[in-house]
DNA sequence: TTGAGATATGCCATTATCAGAATATAATGA
DNA sequence: TCATTATATTCTGATAATGGCATATCTCAA
């Protein structure tokens, strides 16, 4: 078997970075496809099928106004990383502590000598 | 061209569902690759291999302890992707304010009638 | 109605991924 | 040394993802 469809979750989804870049591009508020084009160096229809994408896992909707099309982040849906992430906060703050303990050891003999 | 290389980055490494629960079964600590076959589902040969893709991207680490391999999480290496989802922190804020704000109009409306 | 602009979709070639099976390598114990 | 345990690697087949190009669709304006 080939790996997951990309569509399937958020963790696909964001693993290609041309789709990380254009979810960064519409940090700062919802945009038009051209726009997108412009700022970024992908070609219209990549940009058009990398937003298919996004848009599958809710990381982004759509509304249309004319002929554009405007594109909006949906932060929310970063929802699953964000709970992933937080099942590691132990792991790491452990393994800073024990950083810190052991610094401390160092500092306790430091002063002993 | 085809996707990125799996071992370019953090976030091509955890998009594998497989991968992802490679990491969490590291999570309370050091194992060998045995135990890790024998906790998921997945054959011998594959979690050599995943474990290959996450040592590419250092979010684990190994050392030899006789004919065993014990494997250990690096936290530390999630950073990129903890920076990476903190650039959305704000456009999240804003999105909960501009509900906070909608819902404080719609209670003051409320209130006047 | 016709033409132009904005975006989406279909098809194709290239390439990479994943999983399975077999096999190689390394370490231990008899 | 030889067999066994533990793990890594190689080879292969099937799948599917990406990007480019051409084209379809939809909307507006003349």
């Amino acid at each position: 078997m080939a790996r997951a469809a990309t569509t399937s979750d958020v963790f696909n989804a964001i693993a290609e970075a041309h789709r990380r870049e254009i979810l960064d591009a519409l940090r700062d508020g919802e945009k038009p496809v051209g726009m997108i084009v412009d700022e970024l160096s992908i070609s219209q229809p990549q940009v058009s099928k990398h937003l298919r994408v996004l848009s599958d896992v809710g990381l982004v909707t759509c509304r249309a106004e004319g002929r554009r099309r405007l594109y909006r982040l949906e932060p929310a849906r970063l929802g699953p990383m964000r709970e992933w992430l937080a099942t590691y906060e132990q792991a790491w703050n452990d393994r800073l502590d024990r950083t810190d303990a052991y610094l401390k050891v160092l500092q306790q003999q430091g002063e002993l000598q």
